[in-house]
DNA sequence: ATATCTAATGCAAACGTTTGAAAAAATTTA
DNA sequence: TAAATTTTTTCAAACGTTTGCATTAGATAT
């Protein structure tokens, strides 16, 4: 009794000399169990706290309640608004969210989709980490369509599937940040670039280079710096720019991570931002408004991301056979403050 | 066959008329099997994606191989550094990590632990929420205790249970950055103090007051001021601060967030870090090597945190009957930066 | 006393997999 | 060809729970 064995409907069958169909109907208030067993068997049940084996449970009923989010990391402001965001839809229908960081690492984003297949996962949220994306394999998603496991893509995507997937315009929200420095009279304008061959890092790319072209200014090489997302990969490549011998008048950073990097680095050369070099970043992280000047940004709806998704997926589980994958894309939003307000 | 229903062991076995041991053994590579029966199931359930079903094993063995991980928030350098910590030693060890976040809120926190433990989850790794706290509640907790399902507190923790422990030693980062303030030469010490209840904010609360006890310095309680963690939560307290009669000449916050916030602050009024107002934060957050003037910081280390209690976890459930349970406190460090460096 | 009805409980199968022991089949030996 | 041996396969139980159907016990009506 003090065995470290958890008490099963068996056991308090054994204990009332009933057969564990009654145990289990009484525990489940059955009307058609007697009042006294029942009131009998609850009370035992609690005493000896009971607690119902759900994989049995999942096995018979063939469904776990449980859902996979495979993302790359959670170290970032939009990567836990998303999380929050499934979990503000999700949790209240009863699902339990299993959160798998990939680390941006294939093998393991690989071992985590078959886990949670193995575990009959009923749905994933995926977005897909970067070494996947750079290697082109996506056998492992095969079997999660095969299995016909709703798949839903965040962010990151492959065009090659038939899936429902929620991602946000990167795209326009950089040329719009891009845009914004143009009009204010930033002639030199420096991009710090995400990690190649993520959707997000060349769709903000992209529109830059394009924003670029449509006000007939060169896109010069020599200004596109790649970092990896993170404040110190900025460092280096910002003293680059800034000792270059015609520096940007202005930097686009792919993150606010980035940007806040360089940000201190035009400090320390004793240049003001904006009037010396203007400043953007991306995300609209919590920091960004509050740092010294405060960050032009571009918004991502994380949390709405993730709610969308969340309906994407009911969609998909209560629909018909003819249900139609959709694709959401949301808007990212310029939030324009100090650093780049040069008058 | 294009039915979404995953394909079983017993599909297996009605294809090749032999019995579903034989399909089973095949797949495990058993020595019992004809060499080329082996063979031939094996290409079919490749070819079929048959993946097994790890519930009903889950089910058969007693064993999961997954863990509860119940956070208060993943929003913060540290939680996710944790996170990464028990990731890269559990990982590899087989184990899934379940990820639930508890929002601070005490009646998520008790549904997630009854669910983990109606999962069946081997273990559990709590940092209880604030409500949790402020409740005093925790009979949530007993169950678990009474489960034995091993369970080792992060950070935050109930004195009462006897369980594992990985704490940092918050106490003594406080005390050793206010300490420093004052040999510097700072002589008004103002804290911008984390949630009421909370082990780390009380913790490192205390070491600031101790330590202006022991310089005997007097504890203004106008210096003492609450925030939630969050940068915006910073602004208002720490203009009214500044807008005193006898304003304070240092600021220390409760972590990097609220520092951050003081330090927009302070230079909105025009005042100089470190020269008018020294400034000092909390967590080592990879920002605040890269704010201007860099943050001096006390750091707090999370991957260890999480690796060490990962090991007391492998320990518990490897160890004997008389176990011990063990308390782990790391060191906190104190980073000195710019921003409290007066000359 | 017997048939009928109601209330309460038990039986057995199912979910998918593994595994020791038994059985069957194939092979070798005498 | 029969016996002995080895190889291969099957049987049956187990994990914990639920549920349609059958069964039992007790009560009521005839």
């Amino acid at each position: 009794m003090n065995s470290s064995r958890p008490v099963t409907i068996k056991d308090i069958a054994r204990r009332f000399r009933c057969s564990p169909s009654t145990v289990s109907r009484a525990l489940n208030d059955h009307p058609a169990i007697n009042e006294d067993t029942r009131k009998n068997i609850q009370e035992y049940a609690k005493e000896v706290g009971y607690q119902r084996n759900e994989v049995s449970l999942s096995l018979l009923n063939k469904k776990t309640a449980s859902l996979g989010v495979v993302v790359p990391t959670i170290s970032n402001y939009y990567e836990t608004a998303v999380i929050e965001g499934l979990h503000t839809a999700l949790q209240p229908l009863g699902y339990t969210l299993n959160i798998c960081v990939t680390n941006e690492n294939y093998l393991l984003e690989k071992e985590y989709l078959s886990k949670l297949l193995s575990n009959r996962t009923e749905g994933i949220f995926l977005s897909v980490s970067q070494e996947t994306y750079d290697s082109g394999y996506y056998e492992h998603l095969e079997s999660v369509i095969q299995r016909k496991t709703p798949l839903i893509f965040i962010d990151r995507e492959y065009e090659d599937f038939e899936t429902s997937r929620a991602t946000v315009d990167d795209y326009h929200g950089a040329f719009a940040a891009v845009e914004h420095l143009i009009n204010i009279g930033y002639k030199e304008i420096a991009h710090l670039k995400g990690p190649n061959g993520l959707t997000v890092s060349e769709q903000r790319f992209k529109g830059y280079v394009d924003c670029l072209k449509k006000y007939d200014m060169p896109v010069r090489d020599e200004l596109i710096i790649n970092t990896n997302f993170k404040v110190e990969s900025a460092i280096v490549p910002t003293k680059r720019l800034l000792e270059m011998a015609s520096p940007p008048d202005a930097i686009f950073g792919a993150n606010d991570q980035v940007a806040i990097g360089a940000m201190r680095v035009v400090k320390d050369k004793n240049l003001k931002i904006p009037q010396d070099v203007g400043l953007i970043g991306f995300d609209n992280s919590p920091i960004s408004a509050y740092t010294f000047p405060s960050l032009t940004t571009v918004s991502r709806p994380g949390r709405k991301i993730g709610m969308e998704a969340s309906r994407l997926f009911m969609n998909q589980i209560n629909g018909s056979e003819d249900f139609l994958h959709e694709s959401i894309v949301l808007p990212s939003e310029l939030v324009i403050r100090e650093s780049s307000l040069r008058i």
